[in-house]
DNA sequence: TTCATTTCTTGACGGATCGTCAAAAAATGG
DNA sequence: CCATTTTTTGACGATCCGTCAAGAAATGAA
């Protein structure tokens, strides 16, 4: 069925809102976001943002979701990617970089996400759209790590699972996220480099794993950079990754 | 010289009063941290709370520098633990894994100190001593790692560097203390013990960076036990890692 | 002890924002 | 064209932050 005019405008409008807030988030922070200056941002009234979004808690975590959702789009994407199963997990990571590079106010958002399940000031259809996407995501890395498994590539110990790995890298990548609030104090090439350093850290815990091919046996520069080229060669570019 | 009574009460002023707003922090959260409430949970009006911080997100820092503080502390304990150099490293992530369990709020914390630094709400000093207190932890850490670096016992390969290595440990844990969050969210073995979890990826990536010995030949298990008991006993036991 | 001076404490107040809601405006559809 | 429904508005109550002038308490010299 279409929609009116009128109904059109208001759907129109909430990506408008996104837009603003994140912008708000990322400019000024979690304080400097303001009802009154994102619903003046786009020419209405306080009450007009209220009919979209139930608090200011609830407008951030929209933000985040919208944002997750991207990134979990960018996850399935990179499973898509053809190659050898380590390969395939480096597309996840490319994924993952650029995602970094390209939402730098999704942390934050998404922190207040989380933390606003302690009050009652986020819709519950967020918190579990939040948690939804952060599924899929993990999702992505136990698929191809459980492939890896089973095809003889990653030959787990006694006691690791896939998720234990999963955990490994999501937790490297976030904190990384952490990290980058970091750079503007410490100056020191490793920490300068977020990405670079990450990349490198990722490859050596999987080649602790013993996820083969290793590292020291396989170009994966190259197919980070076929990756980045085939699956995400608008997005990549926008990060200035290319 | 001695302190006068009246100067004595309003030291130890500043330790009620960071004790308020750290298990308001933890309980209620950011948000639900007032500052009238903390005046009065010690019995004291708004206006003396702001004698000892500037403003709310400048009490919030110092919670975080206080817990900072502590947390250098027990890295630089870690660093006195007699053994190879890879059993000092595991003791400062047992020293990790200590102040994990021990201080819960820290992590929230942190990072409004961290954020703040957009806003001149925090005072310089503060911003400065997390700093001092971060920098303090990333010592020891390199100084043992360039300490294995030179006894031979951690083989680096061209392009990594012992930052590098101490850059991952770090986002691993930090990565772990956000993933915290999640346990309310998703029931998953390797996310519940979150603990668990992050000790077997950090001995994952120093297998990878190849530590010798690694943690196939050695029992670290037991080198840990050691250090919690020898080093950590109280807290240890406080934090129910015993 | 007394009292002038300094230091510290208080809580009312101004300012700002959140979220609400009744009234007004706009859209809908007969 | 108008009755009904939907949407928008911005004034309002409530809350909290941070300030500051007035008052209370401490200090120390006489």
């Amino acid at each position: 069925m279409p929609l009116s005019p009128k109904q059109q405008e208001i759907r129109d409008r909430e990506g408008l809102l996104l837009d603003v807030a994140q912008r708000m988030l990322l400019e000024r922070g979690y304080e400097g976001l303001r009802m009154e200056r994102v619903a003046e941002a786009i020419g209405v009234s306080k009450g007009t943002v209220y009919q979209h979004f139930g608090s200011r808690d609830d407008l951030v975590a929209a933000v985040a979701v919208r944002s997750s959702s991207t990134r979990a789009a960018l996850f399935e994407r990179a499973a898509r990617f053809e190659g050898s199963t380590r390969e395939r997990i480096g597309a996840v990571e490319a994924a993952a970089e650029v995602f970094f590079a390209l939402f730098p106010h999704h942390d934050q958002a998404e922190r207040i996400a989380r933390a606003a399940h302690l009050s009652p000031r986020v819709s519950a259809a967020r918190v579990e759209a939040m948690q939804a996407s952060t599924g899929r995501c993990f999702e992505v890395a136990t698929r191809i790590a459980t492939e890896a498994v089973h095809a003889g590539d990653l030959p787990l110990r006694a006691g690791q699972s896939v998720q234990q790995l999963c955990v490994g890298m999501w937790n490297l990548y976030q904190g990384a996220f952490l990290m980058r609030d970091l750079e503007k104090f410490v100056s020191d090439p490793a920490i300068d480099d977020t990405l670079g350093t990450l990349r490198a850290n990722a490859r050596v815990l999987l080649d602790g794993y013993g996820w083969r091919p290793l590292s020291t046996e396989f170009d994966y520069e190259a197919a980070r950079q076929r990756a980045l080229t085939q699956l995400f060669h608008d997005e990549a570019a926008r990060a200035g990754l290319l």
